[in-house]
DNA sequence: GTTCTAGAAC
DNA sequence: GTTCTAGAAC
C-alpha cells in the first residue's frame, strides 16, 4: 500500500484586491511578501521586536538539484538583477577555482551571512544529510533558511550535463548520465521539518523563471513568507486511497480557495506557480524519471516510490503545534521559558517517539523562537520530532503546508474567547463550535494545567486546517495586570510552566493514543517492521502515556479527561468479551484488584494497550484474533522472537493465571506453535522454545516464542540471558500442566536467578561475560540438555534429528 | 522493557 | 585505555 496522502486540488482565484490581514500585531499581505522595516511603516511590532534592527535577515538559499538542473544559472540570474547582496557558494569552484569541501562551503557561507549578505549554496544537496549542516547555521545566525528545489525532469538534466563543456564540476559528456541517474536515485526532497523556513519547488522551466523573479525582487529589507510552495499534485489516485486510510479531514476546495485566494500584487511572481503546497511530502519527479528507459532507472522508480511513501508517512505523524506559553502577555522570562520548552520537549520526545511537536510564533523576529532554535542546535535535537515554525497557528496547513492534528491555545482561566493574542485568534478561527465544545468539557483552568477539547467537525479549523483537537493551556503569569500574578516568583513560575507543558504534552499524547485514525505504524508485510518506528511494547511506552499513578496524581481537567479514557479501556474490554459469563466478569474484577498490588511503570503498559486496542496497531501486528494478538518482540533476543499476547483484561502476568484460563493458555500455545512452525518452514535449522517469564516486566500476559540461537544484538546483559535460560523462564507446556493440576503456575521469580552466572544453554559451560558467552554460543554444537528435550519443551523442524526427543 | 553512565574489571 | 556491568531513571 502506498502511503500517500491526498493533496487537495487547489484553485487560485484571480487576484482582485489586495487584502491586508492583521494577525497578532503583524500585517501580512496575504500570500505575498511580508513587508517589514521601511517598506511598511504601519507594521505593528511587539515590545520585543522594537529593539531589533529594522532590516531584513540574510537569507541562506540551499539550492537542491541534480547536475544540469540549473543551480548555478539560478544563482547567477538572481545575482545579476537583485539589489540584495548575494554570495554564491559553489563547492565545484571554492578551492581556488577547483572543487572544494563541504567544510569550506560552510565557512564561506558563515562569514558571508555574518556580514549580512545572503547566500546561495550551489551544490547538489540532494539528501537530508548533505543539507543538515547548512540548515544548522540558522540556529547560530539570525537568518532565514530556504530551499529552492530544481526538480526538473531527469532527462533534461542529463541532456544538459551531456552537452555542456567546461563545467565547473567537470561533469560533462557521457558519464554525466550515469551520475545524474545515480544521484536522483538517492535523492530526498527537502521538507520543512528539516528546519527550512521556506521551500520552493520548481518542476519546469517556467517554475524556475518565477522563482528567479521572486528572489531577484527581494529587497534588502524584505522577507519571503515561510512555508512550502509550488509543489504539484502528482497522483490523485493513490492519494484518495491514503486519505481513506488516514481518515483525514479533506480540505474542501471552496475553503482552500477562499482562504488563500487573495494575493499581494507586488509578488506576482509567486502567483503562477506558488500554490501553497498542502503537503510537505513529494512524489514529483517519479514520473519524470520513468521516462528514462534504462533498467537502472526502472529500479530507481520503484525505489523512489517506496522512499516517498515512507516520507509521506513520516510527515503524517501526529503533530502538535503550540505557541510559547506565558512569554507574551504574561511576560514570563524568555530565557527561562526557552529552557523549560526544551526540557519538556526532550522529555516528551523520549517517551513518545511517534509524534511531533512544533513551536509556532508569528514573527520572523520572535525572540523565543530564536532562543529555542539556538538550544535545538546546541543540543543537536532531532528536527523531525521538534522544530519551530513562523506562521499563524490558525493557518498552519492552508498557509504553511504544515499538517497539525492538534494545536495548543494559550488560554485564559475562564476559557473564554477574546483578550487578543493566540487565544482570540484561535477562538475566532475555530468559530462558535470551539466555545461550545470547550464549555461542555470544562469550566475553567488553573495555571499549570491543560484541557483537551475535541474540535467539532463543523469548525473551520477542522475542515480547513485538519485540526482535530484544541488543547487549552494556562501558564504562569508575571504580568501584574493579569490574574494569578506571581510577583516575579520564578521558583513557582518555572514549576507552573513546567506543569503547563507537561499537561499540554500529556493531553496531546492522550489524543494520539485514542485516535484510531492516526496510524502508529504501518507495514505492507505483516512480519516486517515499519520504518524506524517502534513496533510495540516497551519502547512504545514512549508512544503512550497510561501511567495510572500519573492519573491519580492529577486532579485537574486534564486528569478527568484521562480517567474517562481509562474507563473507555475497560469498556473496550467488556465489548471484546460480550459472550463472557457474568461470573467471568466478576473474577476479572478481583484480578484487577489484585494486580494493582504490583506497580506497573508507565513504560510497562504498551502490551496492555495493544491487547486492549489491537485495531489501533494493525500495522505492527502479525495476527489478531478474538483471544490473542501476535507480534514481533520490539527488541528480539534471537533471530526469531515473537510474543503471543492474551487479549483478556485483568490478566497481567503468570501470577494472575487460574484454571479458568487453561483454554486460553492452550490457545496461546497453539498459536505460538503455529508461528514457530511457520518460521521452521523458512529455516529448518532453528529450534524454538515457548514460555513465560515468571515475573514479566511488561503488563499483560504474553507467551515468548523464541528461537534458541539467541543471535541478536538486543541480547545485551545477564538479565536478558537468564530470563530465557534459567528456571525464571517457565515452559508453556509446564505451565499448562501446573494450571491443570494445581490451578496455579509455579513462579520462579527470585532475582537471584536473573543474576546467576552465565551458562551456555546447550553444553552448560560457564562464561565470564556476555560477549564471551555470545561468542561461545555462536559455535556451540552440543545437544540441548535432556530436560529440554523432554515433554515438547523444544520445537524443531520435522526430520531434524539432533534435537529430537529420545 | 531500554538507555545512560559511573566505576569496576581487565 | 578500553570493555563490561549494574544501578538509576524513565
Amino acid at each position: 500500500m502506498n502511503l500517500v496522502r491526498k493533496k487537495p486540488k487547489f484553485v487560485v482565484l484571480p487576484l482582485l484586491l489586495l487584502r491586508l490581514r492583521l494577525v497578532f500585531g503583524q500585517v501580512v499581505l496575504s500570500k505575498g511578501l511580508v513587508l517589514r522595516g521601511s517598506n511598511l511603516k504601519m507594521e505593528m511590532m511587539d515590545e520585543d521586536e522594537t529593539s531589533a534592527p529594522r532590516e531584513g535577515r540574510p537569507v541562506l538559499v540551499i539550492l537542491v538539484g541534480a547536475p544540469g538542473s540549473g543551480k548555478s544559472t539560478f544563482g547567477e540570474d538572481v545575482m545579476r538583477s537583485s539589489i540584495r547582496h548575494w554570495v554564491r557558494v559553489c563547492q565545484d569552484t571554492i578551492g581556488n577555482g577547483k572543487a572544494g569541501t563541504k567544510a569550506q562551503c560552510l565557512s564561506c557561507a558563515t562569514s558571508a551571512l555574518k556580514d549580512g549578505k545572503s547566500v546561495f549554496i550551489d551544490r547538489c544537496n540532494l539528501n537530508r544529510e548533505q543539507r543538515s549542516e547548512f540548515i544548522k547555521l540558522d540556529g547560530r545566525l539570525q537568518i532565514d533558511v530556504h530551499a529552492v528545489v530544481l526538480d526538473l525532469p531527469a532527462k533534461l538534466c542529463i541532456s544538459r550535463s551531456v552537452k555542456r563543456t567546461g563545467h565547473e564540476g567537470n561533469l560533462q559528456g557521457g558519464k554525466a548520465a550515469a551520475v545524474v541517474n545515480r544521484m536522483l536515485q538517492h535523492k530526498e526532497l527537502p521538507k520543512l521539518s528539516e528546519g527550512f523556513n521556506r521551500i520552493t519547488f520548481c518542476q519546469n522551466e517556467n517554475d524556475v523563471k518565477n522563482a528567479i523573479n521572486t528572489y531577484s525582487s527581494l529587497g534588502p529589507l524584505d522577507s519571503l513568507p515561510h512555508g512550502c510552495f509550488g509543489q504539484k499534485n502528482t497522483d490523485s489516485k493513490i492519494q484518495v486511497g491514503i486519505m481513506k486510510f488516514l481518515k483525514k479531514a479533506e480540505v474542501p476546495l471552496s475553503a482552500a480557495s477562499t482562504t488563500s485566494g487573495t494575493e499581494d500584487p507586488t509578488s506576482h511572481t509567486l502567483r503562477k506557480n506558488n500554490s501553497y503546497c498542502k503537503d510537505k511530502e513529494t512524489l514529483s519527479s517519479i514520473s519524470d524519471n520513468a521516462n528514462l528507459e534504462t533498467k537502472e532507472v526502472e529500479g530507481q522508480e520503484v525505489g523512489s516510490a517506496g522512499y516517498h511513501a515512507n516520507q509521506v508517512y513520516l510527515d503524517d505523524i501526529p503533530t502538535l503545534a503550540f505557541p510559547s506559553i506565558s512569554t507574551s502577555d504574561f511576560q514570563f522570562n524568555l530565557e527561562k521559558a526557552a529552557d523549560i520548552i526544551i526540557e519538556k520537549v526532550v522529555e516528551f520526545a523520549n517517551k513518545f517517539r511517534n509524534a511531533r511537536l512544533v513551536l509556532v510564533d508569528l514573527s520572523h523576529k520572535s525572540k523565543i523562537l530564536s532562543l529555542v532554535k539556538a538550544r535545538v542546535v546546541e543540543k543537536n535535537m532531532d528536527t523531525q520530532k521538534f522544530f519551530t515554525h513562523v506562521g499563524d497557528i490558525t493557518h498552519l496547513y492552508s498557509k504553511g503546508g504544515l499538517r497539525c492534528n492538534a494545536i495548543a491555545n494559550a488560554a485564559n482561566w475562564r476559557l473564554k474567547p477574546g483578550g487578543g493574542g493566540v487565544n482570540a485568534a484561535i477562538f475566532n478561527a475555530a468559530g462558535p463550535e470551539l466555545e461550545s465544545a470547550t464549555k461542555e468539557k470544562v469550566k475553567s483552568l488553573s495555571p499549570g494545567n491543560a484541557a483537551v477539547v475535541p474540535l467539532p467537525s463543523s469548525s473551520p479549523l477542522f475542515t480547513r486546517e485538519g485540526v482535530t483537537h484544541v488543547i487549552h493551556v494556562l501558564g504562569p503569569n508575571m504580568n501584574p495586570q493579569r490574574p494569578n500574578y506571581l510577583n516575579n516568583d520564578y521558583y513557582k513560575g518555572c514549576k507552573i510552566l513546567q506543569d503547563a507543558y507537561n499537561s499540554l504534552f500529556e493531553g496531546f499524547a492522550s489524543i494520539v493514543m485514542n485516535q484510531p485514525g492516526i496510524p502508529v505504524g504501518k507495514s505492507e508485510n505483516l512480519g516486517r517492521k515499519s520504518l524506524d518506528l517502534p513496533v510495540w511494547s516497551d519502547c512504545s511506552s514512549r508512544k503512550y502515556f497510561t501511567s495510572t499513578d500519573q492519573k491519580s496524581k492529577r486532579g485537574d481537567d486534564h486528569g478527568s479527561e484521562k480517567s474517562k479514557k481509562c474507563k473507555g479501556n475497560q469498556d473496550g474490554l467488556g465489548l471484546a468479551f460480550t459472550n463472557s459469563k457474568d461470573e467471568k466478569v466478576d473474577s476479572e474484577h478481583t484480578r484487577t484488584e489484585r494486580s494493582r498490588s504490583k506497580a506497573w511503570g508507565s513504560w510497562a503498559q504498551a502490551l496492555h494497550q495493544i491487547a486492549m486496542h489491537p485495531e489501533q496497531h494493525k500495522g505492527d501486528l502479525l495476527e489478531i484474533s478474538d483471544d490473542v494478538v501476535v507480534l514481533n518482540d520490539m527488541y528480539p533476543k534471537a533471530q526469531k522472537h515473537v510474543l503471543v499476547l492474551a487479549r483478556i483484561g485483568g490478566l497481567d502476568c503468570l501470577a494472575d493465571v487460574q484454571k479458568e484460563h487453561l483454554q486460553l493458555l492452550n490457545k496461546m500455545h497453539g498459536v505460538g506453535l503455529k508461528w514457530a512452525e511457520k518460521f521452521l518452514n523458512e529455516n529448518a535449522s532453528l529450534v524454538f522454545r515457548l514460555g513465560y517469564h515468571s515475573a514479566p516486566s511488561m503488563r499483560q500476559l504474553h507467551l515468548h516464542v523464541i528461537s534458541q540461537d539467541f543471535e541478536s544484538t538486543q541480547l545485551k546483559n545477564k538479565k536478558h540471558w537468564n530470563s530465557f535460560n534459567t528456571a525464571f523462564f517457565r515452559d508453556s507446556v509446564d505451565v499448562m500442566d501446573e494450571i491443570s493440576s494445581d490451578g496455579k503456575a509455579t513462579l520462579k521469580d527470585d532475582d537471584k536467578l536473573l543474576s546467576m552466572e552465565l551458562r551456555c544453554h546447550r553444553c552448560r559451560s560457564s562464561h565470564p561475560n556476555i560477549p564471551r558467552l555470545k561468542s561461545h554460543i555462536s559455535s556451540c554444537q552440543s545437544p540441548f540438555p535432556a530436560y529440554l528435550l523432554q515433554n515438547g519443551r523444544l520445537v524443531n523442524a520435522p526430520g531434524e534429528p539432533r534435537n529430537s526427543v529420545p
